[in-house]
DNA sequence: GTTTTTTGTGTCATATTTACACACCTGCAA
DNA sequence: TTGCAGGTGTGTAAATATGACACAAAAAAC
């Protein structure tokens, strides 16, 4: 362990954390991931003792390539969940002079999304707990506005990027699919203008998993079609709902 | 001046930083505020001297609230200009651990809008100077970067935000709001239908300035209507273009 | 076994988007 | 003075996209 004392700058210094927000679906609701605080090894760790938190903590001025990487680090250490840096999409600096009681903090928030069903096991039962998004308690710091922030960052680029198919198992139906959308968007869609719109984008493609389908009652299986999503990427489009 | 090496910390901490993309419009092109380093004051200023970058400057962390307060400052002091906080939206942080040769900094990035006109004579020419979007120069740290994160942002944020308003004058015409939408979206619209759809929105009042217009040659002056534009906004809408 | 729930599918009316042409005045040049 | 090029305003029709809507079949619940 370092000496105190030890790091020493002409002018003060802010420190600097990565908070996230993992974002899964258990095809029912949208979930989040948080930690209790004060359960952890970090001694510096000493306010808000005891209340749920976004998992996240302080950049390795040393180690940590950009603060993407710091999210990763931590959310590893404590939840047990290992994301590449890549998966982190920032969501912003929460720099307010008072938001950390103990010195001044700047925290760089991100999100990232999982799917639930392939990552549960991974998660640290001990440290950390999935939430549903409407069952949040009172979180520590401003982690509150952070989390809003988040979900409405997810809500916007719902339009943008195919988040569905990241918090999706990967063969899903297209019920599952809505259910998704109607969770991030809020509203409710007519179910064939959303089957509709969906199939002409053409990004779905039927799963044949052998089992047949008698009636209707057993919904399709799809896959995510990432071919021709990138096409239609490239050629400039938006996803409307 | 501060006594070297006066702020000790138990862990390394890195230097924060604000940067600004301030972005006006000419009526022609979009544009963009430069600063050339090492004209300045600051004796830490030591790298890249003499290129050209965005402005911008170290967090206070004892007196600047967030941020942006930093960035509002820093503005000031390089550029003359003279913009509220909340005129900065941000754009994302740029933290990877190589960004500034010096040490460790972490620079949060904004970008604001404002009136050419207006302000044009407030920018002190000694420093700061108007570079039109397309003929900027390459610049120092990964400003170049962060410039065109701005500038997608800013793309983004038109759909959602009326952008147009904060860079034309108080008083414009309708080829001039096209063309300002023609050089952020850099695509071209048809006459008619940018006419058409805009007033259909009905957030443009005409203004009469008693210059009777005898052709249709001299443009019909418009003013942007902030009170019907904040109910379409609560109403939930977005700028489709 | 009966009822309820869930799923798949297609059409029609309406709204939106796109394409497109002409008349008028200004400013400039012959 | 005249003529011409350039910039501006306006409306309509066709194509496309959206939104509303009903029924049949099997599974699941009772």
């Amino acid at each position: 362990m370092a000496k105190k004392g030890q790091y020493t700058y002409e002018y003060p210094h802010p420190a600097v954390t990565a908070d996230c927000v993992v974002f899964g679906y258990d095809g029912k609701e949208l979930k989040v991931l948080l930690i209790r605080r004060g359960l952890e090894k970090e001694a510096s760790t000493t306010a808000y003792v005891g209340e749920w938190a976004l998992p996240g903590g302080f950049l390795d001025v040393e180690k940590d390539r950009t603060v993407a990487h710091t999210a990763a680090r931590e959310l590893k250490e404590e939840t047990g969940l290992k994301l590449s840096y890549k998966e982190f999409k920032e969501v912003g600096t929460y720099s307010d002079i008072k938001r950390d009681p103990r010195e001044r903090v700047i925290t760089v928030a991100h999100y990232a999304l999982v799917k639930l069903s392939e990552v549960q096991a991974d998660t640290d039962a001990e440290k950390a707990e999935w939430f549903a998004f409407g069952d949040v308690p009172s979180l520590a710091f401003d982690h509150d506005k952070i989390l809003r922030d988040a979900f409405s960052r997810l809500k916007q680029n719902i339009h943008f990027e195919p988040v569905g198919f990241e918090l999706l198992p990967e063969v899903f139906t297209l019920p599952q699919l809505q259910n998704l959308y109607e969770s991030i968007l809020e509203v409710k869609f007519d179910r064939r203008n959303f089957a509709n719109k969906m199939k002409h984008y053409e990004i779905l493609s039927e799963v044949d998993d052998g089992t047949p389908r008698h009636g209707t009652r057993t919904p399709i299986k799809y896959r995510f079609d990432k071919e021709n999503y990138d096409r239609l990427k490239r050629s400039g489009f938006q996803l409307e709902f």
